[in-house]
DNA sequence: CCTCCATCTTGACAGTGAGAAGATGTTTCG
DNA sequence: CGAAACATCTTCTCACTGTCAAGATGGAGG
């Protein structure tokens, strides 16, 4: 085999690093991110209390590549979005669709992903995950042939920096139960596409005023 | 004086219950909602760890007086703006300020603010609050003479919830790093009212598909 | 073989939330 | 006035947590 340990693989366990981040995930899961605890999580993965310590530091490093691993996810679902043949606004619809899927369908991971400045945590791959992230979604906004913006701060990327608000504004409001849509699944009503709906997503100036 | 101990005023203490709500305000400024710790609030306070029992019941019950105290204070500062003589997007533009400027300088209260369910904390109060900042908005982004909503999920409440979501969006995002408006101070930038701008704030259509 | 080193365990410590039992002052009512 | 009833607060205890130091374990390479 390679010698390649870097990544923390094929040691005395197997590879534990893996399977810390499937317990953690569980017991994230389970317990959500207040009650999450890092034995729990080694104990679910058959190892001592402090078998984490090794590859994640402490339990911000544990539930910083939680949340890196997270990003990647949300990031590939983004990204394998088919999207070819649909206008703005479909494209839109379909890019808020899976964002608010993910946030759904990962409550517990979805919450702590925007919970790790809190955390003191500060990782350059789980910024770099958020970046990604902000670009998946303008690419999908503006299509794959738009030109791809010159940084952070260019205005091209305004209408994408509007689309994301909203919909992980709303995403937040509907779980945290602001939001009452009249829908027993808060996430799962069509009140996100209305929403979208009164915004120019094609970054040309709204209608004048009254 | 009266019978009215209900509120747990003027006892041993004299009023334990609101100093209490003022320590612990100032842990959760200093270590934020994760290092948040009941006990470093009753010793601050000058009483023992279990005072708080009597008066919260537990950690969560203290969290939640406070939570519901700070939604409080934003609905007192979002329906005490002045807005008349202001257009709809005026008016757009001084509340998203006031929500955002709220969330600014008490970040660790807003933050408490958005994980209460995560805490399984509910109340009517919260609940309560949190409808009134649903109203505030709408009545101040419609106008004191507009009609009041029927329910939740009257259609004429699409507008609000849509610029709730977009600025509320935009506050978390700002705050946990995911926008970047080239601005040292995420919140203090000129892109929120610039994003509202794309939004149809009247509640008519948005324009024609290309 | 034997040393080096990543990996994992054991044991300990301070800190936390929560509960039981009791002390202390306040109110109420005979 | 006095005694019970009560709200309020303290002390003690317990299980649990994150973190650290020291040592055991076993593969890798000289």
């Amino acid at each position: 085999m390679g010698k390649e340990p870097l990544t923390g693989d094929q040691y005395h366990h197997g590879n534990l690093r893996a399977a810390l981040l499937d317990s953690a995930l569980v017991v994230l899961t389970d317990r959500g991110v207040a009650g999450f605890s890092m034995r729990e999580a080694a104990r679910r993965a058959g190892v001592s209390q402090s078998a984490p310590k090794h590859h994640f530091g402490d339990a911000r490093g544990l539930l910083g590549a939680l949340a890196t691993r997270a990003y990647r996810q949300l990031c590939d679902r983004l990204e394998s979005l088919e999207l070819a043949g649909l206008d703005a606004r479909g494209r839109v619809t379909r890019l808020a669709g899976e964002y608010v899927a993910f946030a759904g369908e990962n409550r517990a991971l979805f919450d702590l992903m925007w919970r790790m400045t809190q955390f003191d945590f500060t990782a350059p791959e789980l910024a770099e995950q958020k970046h990604r992230a902000l670009l998946a979604l303008d690419r999908g906004l503006r299509g794959e042939d738009a030109e791809p913006p010159t940084g952070d701060t260019d205005p091209a990327l305004l209408p994408s920096y509007a689309v994301w608000s909203l919909v992980h504004g709303y995403t937040t409001l509907a779980l945290e139960g602001a939001i009452d849509s009249g829908n027993p699944d808060p996430l799962n009503s069509d009140l996100l596409p209305t929403m979208l709906a009164l915004l120019d997503v094609t970054g040309s100036q709204p209608p004048g005023k009254p």
